[in-house]
This record gives structure tokens, C-alpha cells and sequence, in this order.
DNA sequence: AATATACGTTACAATTTGGTGATAGGAGAA
DNA sequence: TTCTCCTATCACCAAATTGTAACGTATATT
């Protein structure tokens, strides 16, 4: 998968890329409109999704998105925004946006909105198929855990966790996503919260703990703690 | 199916563009009455329906009904109307539309009357069968849920949820197309409302309630808030 | 064992979010 | 027209979530 980011704040650009990256999909990063719309011309079909600010140096963000569309009216789309400028949502979906996130958002967050965006692109072009309609795609699966960003429901040995806030299931997948992987606090703080926050990282033990209440409800713990460094899940020890 | 969609309108092309393809079906779109003439003649046993702007640059969408009428006397049509012009629909249906929706619609009212055009044609074309005419089917079935958008009705272990007003059972149809999955108020007014919608968010809720207090008086609660994202319809804890 | 550091736990205030009822506008029917 | 029902929105209250500080407990290091 290819992505266009264009966005000009070079720092939130920087964390961005760093989480795409680490899904694995090429970036390209354009810094205004101007570039951004040259990159996309340069090879409009070499892109399999692209995100655009609004608030963008030289060429406005709508005529950005507006100059996109005459070239390819299918090409997902989704338009980063501050949290205010509600009226900005209003006239983005006119001109074509396929959704929006606002910012300051969590990189979990955006990212499973790509995801989501790009499963639905997917399917379109797709010739008809069967059609496996209500049938649950989970996110992550393992022997014994399963988790679903689209009915936000987790199962421990088919026993759904239930109960789970949005920070909680958040957290849960963050983990879940790589499993037997450390994750620190601080790492934690920056996937699941806002990337403007700066918090204390008690906050994040005192979500673990909650979470973990939660799932003992319903099985053996998979959320262990690595001292000095963090946590991680592993549910490897449900095997034998 | 393969569809003929005549509409000028670029962002109303684009928005149902989208919701054709989540249905999976394969979308021509013609940006004026002459391409769109064009479109069908080189092909015209290949589309199983048209969608028909009536306000059209260079070819009247009136004439085009009618020269599609010549070549195809079957083929089912649906016109797309502004709201005021009553004698457009008069006019329309003796041309040979099969249906007319007034602009602008939602997305979900659309898809069901395509559904429901081409589920008739089906049937008209295929050989003289048992007919079970008046036999309700269902748009929605799960163990303990039915709903049928040809009569509006919908029951709850077989017991009709009597009085839904017309934005209560698409909001209804809506969540339960998808079970389990959740949506946003955002989505949900995107999916239930007209396109040029953009409203309150707090407007969701309140049809979730009368659509609740009218599911209570006959059965459990089978649409749940999930806290911080959205709602979503959920019958399987009605199993045991 | 002593010490320092990391972690777990709890309680609580602040914030966010959802539910609810009142109300007024508007569409459609009588 | 008048009437009725549907609909949208607001304001207020209730409920849930969240961040954080404080303090007790566990772990590593010396």
C-alpha cells in the first residue's frame, strides 16, 4: 500500500510517518498543496490512499482535494482537520472526502481509519464476490484471542471481555496488534492518547489495571508486566 | 448487477458512487443526458438498472428516458427529481420511469428502492412460477429479528414493533443490516438523512430513544450504546 | 538487609458523553 | 385553512470515563 501524506507540520508529518511506516506502507510526504498536487499527478494511479490537511501553505486544502477529484474521483481520501471548524466537514465531504479526522488525533486512531477506508476501496474494485457481509473480520487473532475494531468486541477463549471503554480497547489492541512485544509507557502514551498529550505515565498503569480487572473476568491475565520497561501481551501460555 | 447512473452532479455522483459500491455493484456513471444515451446503446442488455437525473446539460433528461424506452421497453428506471417539480413525476412515469425519487434522498432510502425495483424486474422476468405475491420477504433476518422494507414492518420474535415513523425504521434497517456493528452518530446520519444534511449529532439520539421505547413494549433491548463511539444493534444476547 | 526505584492500587475531581423532556418548526392530511 | 404527527434542536441532568496524586507494595541492586 502507498499513501500520500500532505501535510506541512513537519513534526506531526514526522510521527506520521513513523507509524506508517511501521504498517508498512511506502509514504510520500508533500509539504503544501502545490507539491502535493504535483506528486498526485505525477502518478495519480500509484496511490492507494491519501490524507490531506486542510490547513496547507500555498494552495488551500479544499482546492487541494477539489483538483484531486477531476483527476480521480475513486481515490480514498481522508481530510485531517482542526477540531473546531466544524463547517470544514460540511464542505470536505462535499468536495469529496471519503473522512476526516480531527486533529489532534491518537495514531491508533487514524490508523484504523485508513484501514477501515482502505477495506472498503478494496472491496469495491473488487469484482462481486461472495459476500461475507456480517460475518465478524477481526483485526487480531490469535489461538486464543480475537479482537474487532468494527464491532469493538474482544474474545479471550471466545468469552467476550465486555465492558471495555475506549482507552481500555484501545490499549488492548495497541498490544494486541503485536504480541509478546514491550511496549514502554511512554511508547503507550503516544499510540493510544492524543500526540499532543504529555501525561503522566501512572495514567497508563492505571488504565492496565482495569483492563486486566476486565479480562480476569473472563479468563487468565494476557497483559504481562516487563519490569523497567513496560508491558506487553502474551497469551502464549494458554497453549499446552 | 451492473448499474447506469445519469447524474450530473458531481458530488452527488461521487457520494452514490460510494454507496452503490458497498453494495457491490459494478457503477457506469454518464455526466450527461448524450453520454449517458451513449453509454446504454453500446451495451444495452449489460445493465440490469438506470438511474436517471432528470435535470440534465444537453439532452433533456426527459427525451433521454424516452430514448431509452425505444431500444428497451424492460430495462427498470428509476428517475431522480428535484423535490418542487410535481409534474415532472406525472410526465416521468408516462415515459416509462418505474420509479422516481425526490432530491435530495438518503443514501439508504435509494438503495432500498433500487433493491426493490430490481428485485421486482427479477421476477417478472423469470418464467411463470409459483409467485409467492403476497409471502412477506425479509430485507433482515437473524434468529430473532425480521425486517421487510416492502411493508415497513419489523418484528421482534415475531411480534410486530408497531408505530415506527418513517426516520425510526431506517434507522432500525440501518444498524440492523450490519448487526453488531457499531455506528457513529456521524455515520447514522450520513446513511439515514438526506445528503445535504448536516446536523446535530444529539438528533440521533433522540430517534434512538422513541425507536427504543417503541422496541421495549414488545421485547429485550436489541440496540445498545456503545460509550464513546456510537450505537449498534445487537440481538444475540436473546440466544440462551 | 538497606536503599532506591518501579509498580500497583485507590480515591477523587474534572471532564466528557449520553439520556431525557420540552419546545417549536414543518410537512402532510383532513 | 386547521389539525396532527413527525422531526430537529436545545438545555439540563445523570452517568461514565479519565487523569492524577498519594501512598502502599514489590523488585532489583548494593
Amino acid at each position: 500500500m502507498k499513501i500520500l501524506m500532505i501535510e506541512d507540520n513537519e513534526s506531526v508529518a514526522q510521527m506520521m510517518d513513523m507509524f506508517f511506516k511501521k504498517e508498512q506502507w511506502d509514504v510520500v510526504n508533500a509539504y503544501d498543496g502545490e507539491e502535493g498536487l504535483a506528486q498526485f499527478n505525477a502518478a495519480p494511479d500509484s496511490f492507494d490512499l491519501i490524507t490531506l490537511d486542510l490547513n496547507l501553505p500555498k494552495m488551500d486544502g479544499m482546492q487541494v482535494a477539489q483538483e484531486i477529484r477531476k483527476t480521480s474521483k475513486t481515490v480514498p481520501l481522508i481530510m485531517l482537520t482542526a477540531r473546531d471548524s466544524e463547517s470544514d466537514q460540511v464542505l470536505g465531504l462535499e468536495l469529496g472526502a471519503d473522512d476526516y479526522v480531527t486533529k489532534p488525533f491518537s495514531p491508533i486512531t487514524l490508523v484504523a481509519r485508513i484501514k477501515a477506508l482502505h477495506r472498503r476501496a478494496e472491496v469495491s474494485d473488487a469484482p462481486a464476490e461472495a459476500k461475507p457481509e456480517t460475518t465478524a473480520e477481526y483485526d487480531v487473532v490469535t489461538p486464543h484471542f480475537k479482537l474487532s475494531t468494527k464491532t469493538r468486541e474482544a474474545f479471550l477463549d471466545d468469552e467476550p471481555i465486555e465492558g471495555l471503554t475506549p482507552k481500555e480497547f484501545d490499549l488492548l489492541h495497541t498490544l494486541a496488534q503485536n504480541p509478546k512485544q514491550v511496549f514502554s509507557r511512554e511508547q503507550l502514551l503516544q499510540l493510544v492518547w492524543d500526540y499532543e498529550y504529555y501525561g503522566d505515565e501512572r495514567t497508563v498503569d492505571a488504565h492496565i489495571k482495569k483492563l486486566r480487572q476486565k479480562i480476569e473476568k473472563v479468563g487468565p491475565q494476557i497483559i504481562q508486566t516487563v519490569w523497567g520497561v513496560g508491558y506487553k501481551f502474551d497469551d502464549s501460555g494458554l497453549d499446552k
